[in-house]
Formats: C-alpha cells, sequence, structure tokens
DNA sequence: TAGGAGCTTTACGTTGACGTAAACGTAATA
DNA sequence: TATTACGTTTACGTCAACGTAAAGCTCCTA
C-alpha cells in the first residue's frame, strides 16, 4: 500500500475541541453552507480541508468578518469552477478586502499606539500615587 | 476676547454625516453610556471630546470589538479617577487587549497573504481561459 | 399660519450568530 | 443488557446592535 494514499480525517467532536468552539457552532456553519462534510452513516466526516475551511472561518471571526464575507473570501481560493467574468467580480472583491484589512492594520497601529500611551500613563500614576 | 476660548460643538446630524451612521446609532451609544453629550434645551450637543470618543467607538467596531470592550478601552485613556488596585486591573485589560491586537496583526498578514495568491490565481486563470 | 427641517422620546421589530433543550439513533463497554 | 459516550435533528430562546415607525417639540420661512 502506498504510504502518501492514507486518509486522514476528523470527527465533529475532535475539531470542537481542536478550536475550541460547541458542535453546535459547527453545524450552524453547515447550516450556512461554510462547511459540507460527507457522512459516514449519519455522522459527518470532516477531511483536512474541511479543517482549514473551518481556521479559515474563525480567523475571519477574529478580525470582525461576517460568516458571509468568510464565505465570500473562502470561495476566492477556489476558483476552479468560477468563469471570466466572475474572475473579475472577483479580484474586484479580492481588492475591496485588502482595502479593508490595510484600514484594520492602520485602525490596530493607532489603536496600539494608544494602549502604550495608556499604559504608560497607568505607570506614572502608580508611581505618583504610591502613598496611597 | 482671546481667541482660544472658541468653543467647537457639533450636533447629532452633523456627527452623522462625517462618520456615516444614523442618529439611532449615536443615541444607542448613549444609552449605553458611551457617550454622554450636554443639552441645549432639549437638543444634543457634542463637544470635541465626544467626537473623539464617537471615533475611537467606530475604530472598534471596524476591529470587531463589541461596544463593551470599546467602553473599556476608552476608559482606558482617562485613568483621573482610578484608583491603584484599578490601576494593576487596568495594565492587565491593555495586556490583553495588545495580545488580541498582535494576533489580529498575524491574523491580517495571513489572510492579505492568502488575497494575493488568490488575485494571482485569478490573472492566471483569466489568462489561461483567454479563448472562453 | 401652515408647512418643513431638525430635534426629541418611546417602543416594538429585525438580523446574525449562535445557546439550549428535547427526543432520538448507534456502538462500545461494564 | 443497561449504561455511557458520541452522534443526530428540530425548534424555540437569547443577546448585541441597531432598524423602524409613531407621535410630538421648536424654530424658520414661504
Amino acid at each position: 500500500m502506498h504510504p502518501s494514499t492514507v486518509t486522514v480525517e476528523y470527527s465533529i467532536s475532535v475539531l470542537c475541541k481542536e478550536f475550541d468552539i460547541t458542535t453546535r457552532t459547527i453545524r450552524h456553519y453547515e447550516d450556512l453552507g461554510l462547511l459540507s462534510p460527507s457522512r459516514r452513516g449519519q455522522s459527518r466526516v470532516y477531511t483536512p480541508s474541511d479543517r482549514t475551511r473551518l481556521r479559515l472561518i474563525l480567523r475571519g471571526k477574529r478580525l470582525g468578518l461576517s460568516l458571509e464575507d468568510s464565505r465570500q473570501i473562502i470561495d476566492m481560493y477556489e476558483p476552479g469552477k468560477t468563469n471570466i467574468n466572475q474572475l473579475n467580480t472577483l479580484i474586484d472583491a479580492i481588492r475591496v478586502q485588502r482595502t479593508k484589512l490595510n484600514q484594520q492594520l492602520d485602525d490596530i497601529s493607532k489603536l496600539l499606539k494608544d494602549l502604550n500611551d495608556a499604559e504608560a500613563n497607568c505607570v506614572i500614576a502608580l508611581k505618583t500615587n504610591g502613598q496611597n
């Protein structure tokens, strides 16, 4: 048997533990069409590709994206079935997302700066009011 | 009259237009205690400081923060009335936020890289399928 | 003085992203 | 064979962040 034919798969609970989410969450993503695992009997079986999609969804969440946004972005990664005008729309969408992300980068650097200032003020206040 | 005594103020609709939000949104933030404008008669009057707070709230939103998170962060900027144990709590909170933001930075850079790849694939697909 | 323009409050409605409970199937294990 | 662990569907509940009337001030102006 060829070693590279080993198929990795995951149960729903394994993915839940790995990403610290509930089964409800994963099934919810499936309801919205973000995941479509195959079935063995009636149980869901997830491939490494499904797992990757899940990671992308959660990364999107950390960035404040809606699940719809994430679906859009994830679909960008598999332009296999897309025709030409879809491709152009896709490129536009990619640029829109990139603009948003650059805005976020700017926001974050400002916020980090503010946090540094705030922390410095705290430290100063601690030293000054040492007697209280 | 001293020129530096000129007081700038804003009406609710002016702020709405500037930030492209509705009056409902601004009043909602007030309901949650994120803004507390003074009144002239029954109309709300906003100071430059109120405007700054609003900018911070919206920046937080773009980063996916909840309004509660934003309130916390904004309160960090005015540690005037905080006592010492509050200051320590505050410093902890600041560090938590900083960790989250660094995670976001990482997420964004990965996502930007993915988008670059996706766009490149689109361009390739466009060239390849030029005949369709 | 009748009508806008802009402000207000009150309050029910909506949407996204799940939580939570009920009721049930299946497979291993004590 | 009964319990336990893990899976399933269905469906109502919840919470944040507003949307959306409805009804009423106040000042300006045609």
